[in-house]
DNA sequence: GCCAGAATTTAGGCTCACCGAAACCCTGCT
DNA sequence: AGCAGGGTTTCGGTGAGCCTAAATTCTGGC
């Protein structure tokens, strides 16, 4: 009734991701996108977690993490960030590089490791794109955060996030200097002013994977 | 026809460390007992890592590993090492708190994280039990050694390793600062002096664990 | 040289997580 | 209201890796 294996894991997770940033339920198909295999096999794996009680599913209908399955859910998450956050400040990867690994390592280290690695790092709140690590109860820290394409002109604030979906836009980013934590003014569409003057034209992309504070 | 996943490759690293120490090619039956599966299970592994051609075997004889095979095997050896000497190095593992945990990982780091851990390391040469790091071209350097049980009386030397394969060994020695590296002299069976004249009983389990300068 | 008992293999089955194809349900458009 | 098309589920099937029970083969002791 509880033992969740990595992949039961990864449809928590990726259930859990898609509502962190925005609000809509994640449907069968969209998770079967994600997670790269078959509707089917959605189907088939919401089946078990229903059962299991970690998420709600009325046929046809999109999904929803229970309490219990949001506790498993934010569980991996924060091994996945932790694991994210060592390999850039300790093991000297990229953060466009860090995803695959923590994709895999999350569902290999006992909670022992984690809570080592986690002191390493000083217990960060955030890790390297942005994202807020889940602690060891489920809580999350989560700041309001809009995405910078649908910020209004003149609007000025600070990266908050930067989504790691994908690498080509955290490799444009990271050679723009742009990141968590920098300051800017949205000068025009796709336009911002950082902190010292500079002005950077960014991608749509990049706009669509970029959060800064509301 | 090359894949090998991790049930495969513990089949592989467990025919290999059989014949670490000791020269006798392990049998179907011993392998199940050191890997916790059934016979039958064994049999079917064995076909098919004798179709990829790792290891040779003909019906109702032992095992033996391929060039190939070996190759296959220190690799995962020296992922397995790796991360223990990593463990008790950087993690702040004892060495009998190691093994388990290097067990899952070997199987889910990547190539890179692993050279990583091995520079900041400094490519040591042996792991916290004082066996030897197999090189990435699958070479091992292994000194000859003895085991201290059959050692005879009178016999100096120092303790080349000491088998992981039993935890309170390790901590029985370890309470008794006894490890890689101590010089002794055998006084008489199960009793050893150390270099500051302080003498110990080892019992019969640690004395068949440790194997010392030839 | 034979044969009992141990080791090994075969045979048949199980679970997990996946698949493609076919059936089914729902919604939005006419 | 009716229906086409997309989303979802059902159905039958696959490969890994494991199991137990029932052959089968080998071997040591007489």
């Amino acid at each position: 009734m509880n033992h969740t294996t990595g992949a039961a894991e990864d449809y928590l997770k990726t259930i859990y991701t898609h509502t962190e940033w925005q609000s809509d339920l994640i449907s069968p198909s969209a998770l079967a996108v994600r997670l790269g295999v078959a509707p089917s096999s959605v189907t088939e794996m919401v089946k078990k977690l229903a059962a299991s009680g970690l998420i709600t599913h009325v046929p046809y209908g999109p999904l929803a993490l229970t309490d219990a399955g949001r506790l498993r859910a934010t569980a991996v998450v924060r091994r996945h960030r932790l694991i994210e956050t060592w390999l850039v400040g300790e093991m000297g990867y990229d953060w466009d590089q860090v995803h695959d690994e923590a994709e895999i390592l999350e569902h290999a280290i006992s909670d022992r490791l984690l809570e080592a690695i986690n002191t390493r790092l000083g217990f960060p709140a955030h890790d390297p794109h942005g994202d807020p690590i889940p602690a060891a109860d489920g809580t999350v820290l989560r700041p309001p955060a809009v995405l910078l394409a649908e910020a209004t002109v003149g609007h000025a604030g600070s990266v908050l996030r930067v989504s790691d979906r994908d690498p080509a836009v955290l490799r444009e980013l990271a050679a723009d200097l742009i990141g968590p934590g920098t300051e800017f003014t949205l000068a025009a569409a796709l336009t911002i002013v950082l902190a010292d003057g500079q002005s950077r034209l960014v991608t749509p992309a990049a706009a669509a994977s970029i959060w800064v504070t509301a």
